[in-house]
DNA sequence: GGGGCCGGTCAACAACCGTAGAATGACCAG
DNA sequence: CTGGTCATTCTACGGTTGTTGACCGGCCCC
């Protein structure tokens, strides 16, 4: 429910109605709406695989950003998108949401060999978590319903420019840009 | 007020209260809490320039998404923002927010030459919510205070792999991908 | 059989919400 | 002076929310 409505709009009272039991349950286990959200919310650790980074640069952190992200368009991933959808309403999501992915934006700085590399992991968090919204979230256009493969595949090269510090084919920026 | 808080936690007594009014005030003038957001959040067409987009292919449609992203970096575009962050939890800005989002996603849709264009075009505007969403409501990492000239020049090549069928220089995908 | 834990319900509280409507007072036309 | 419009406030209603604490019925252990 949280997932689906947000912090705010899940009442206990629903929570314990869709549970078939009395609201007070629900208290008298998790004492709080916060504590019973934070319990809900607990990651499953799948925005990165958990464990650490091959030492690879640019090229190989590609590839393990695109794998995590497939793996998070196979089914809803509830529990985050329940942070994703609180997080812009909820402090404690937000923390929690900050506290999560600060540790990852650094791994991946790492990764990239380039001067900016701050800047480009930001870049590249940015466009997972613009996919997985406007996936899941918005349920916005195509991306709602396209295969993970397709996404991926077209997200691949996306990715290494921003990973590696390499332009596409066609020079650096068109004569007429404005 | 809607863009910092959303839509549930903005109270039309606290609106009243920052414009130093009584609450009664608020609805005298907008008849409902509905209304009043509306009103807040019409949007000043800062999505896409409103106008056409100019006939050419995949090359002039970065340039415009490029130009119509650097000019939302500059300054936070608070009506933008409110639909953005209500639009999660509340069912009016989601409404709102993909009536405005559709016919936009199918003039870049028809810019785009590839078969995949629909898929393509969703992947450009989930990319343009990502980076609002992580510089204005996560501030998360160094999009948060990156300057909207280093973004768009690292967003460019990116925005060229999707909008034009092409790929990056060094090969379609390493061998060792896992 | 009695006593204590434990899963569970019930009724109630205080706070807050959106909203409605009556009351007040300033201002201005006739 | 009068009457009407308008901006504004006050008070209040009904509903919902998170939270609390008293109460109840099985169950197990002694």
């Amino acid at each position: 429910m949280f997932a689906e409505l947000g912090y705010e709009r899940t009442t206990i009272r629903a929570v314990a109605r869709a549970a078939g039991v009395d609201a007070g349950l629900v208290m008298h286990y998790y004492g709080t709406k916060d504590n019973l959200f934070s319990r809900a919310a607990e990651l499953p650790a799948d925005d990165l695989p958990a464990g650490d980074l091959p030492g690879g640069g640019g090229e190989e952190i590609v590839e393990v950003l695109l794998a995590s992200l497939a793996s998070r368009l196979v089914g809803e991933p509830v529990a985050s998108l329940a942070v994703l959808r609180s997080m812009l309403t909820n402090s404690d999501a937000a923390e929690r949401y900050r506290a999560a992915a600060e540790p990852q934006l650094s791994q991946i700085t790492t990764a990239i060999p380039t001067e900016d590399a701050e800047l480009r992991a930001s870049l590249l968090s940015a466009i997972v978590h613009g996919v997985i919204i406007e996936r899941y979230l918005l349920r916005l256009g195509r991306l709602a319903d396209a295969s993970p493969e397709e996404i991926i595949e077209l997200l691949r090269p996306c990715f290494q420019t921003l990973a590696t510090a390499e332009m596409p084919p066609s020079s650096v920026r068109p004569a007429g840009a404005r």
